[in-house]
DNA sequence: ATTTACGCAACCAATAGAGTTACATATCAT
DNA sequence: ATGATATGTAACTCTATTGGTTGCGTAAAT
């Protein structure tokens, strides 16, 4: 998939339920949507559940609907649930410490990262899924 | 490396350049502070040669140095030097047309992205590699 | 009980990126 | 000119990540 394509299929996933609100819906639906198998949509939710986003039922006429109403889930609060643990990742070798630039770096661009991520949040937060529910049958 | 690394190795590389002012800095040497492979230091800088950001010379006493004054290099300059194409990729797999929201939902997220990934880069904007040296020198 | 759909482990395949090697090319110094 | 130096680039391997797939156990509704 293309890179962090986890967050979009996580707000298709949403919007499918947002869409059939209430009714549960299996992963098996959720996944001829998404065009992809049930078990990796299987593998999203378990994040989605974990961040309280949806509720799943096991058995007969079970499956996933959301556990707020869409206008209560923002875009932010499903990146925190998918995203990677670092969108600006450090090199997996250290630097080395004998060059004063490389011994202090990765220190200095820490905080610079972590707030580009928080303008990053900020800017999610200000759409919920209810808002893409609407563009979405705006656009019929 | 981990995700994205490549701009945290490319911020690095030009701190080294900066601290070094002036003086032409060899891929073998910044690979040593980096501690990886020369050639993968040139197949950045190249993508910072593409943005004006370095100048590279070749032959003996030859090296990289940057093309403008460390306080006129902003992160953000940085980051669309060396940034992969698109922060938020959606999915390979196409939904499925039969979907209303599958048939629809990526033509709504593509702006959404859009908004969030200038929000991330205008906090980038806020800080210059002159900004990230001082910060290095100030730590000793 | 039977059926339905999730949970989960295990494995394979595709992809991307770093790392590496090798060699051609440009340029400086003499 | 010539030799030394450092980049440019192609080609390859290695590794990590992620999606995709199969199979089976388990919970719940009827």
């Amino acid at each position: 998939m293309g890179a962090n394509a986890r967050f979009a299929t996580a707000l298709h996933v949403l919007a499918v339920l947002a869409h059939q609100d209430g009714d549960p819906v299996s992963s098996e639906f959720l996944s001829a949507s998404v065009n992809t198998n049930p078990v990796v949509i299987r593998r999203l939710l378990r994040a989605l559940q974990t961040s309280r986003l949806v509720e799943t039922r096991k058995g007969p006429r079970a499956g996933s609907r959301l556990a707020r109403s869409a206008a209560r889930v923002r875009l932010a609060d499903v990146y925190q649930a998918v995203r990677d643990p670092a969108l600006f990742g450090l090199p997996r070798r250290r630097p080395s410490p004998a060059c004063p630039v490389g011994q202090r770096i990765h220190a200095v661009l820490k905080p610079l990262f972590a707030s580009a991520e928080l303008a990053l949040s900020r800017d999610l937060a200000r759409t919920t899924l209810a808002d893409v529910l609407r563009q979405i049958q705006r656009l019929r």
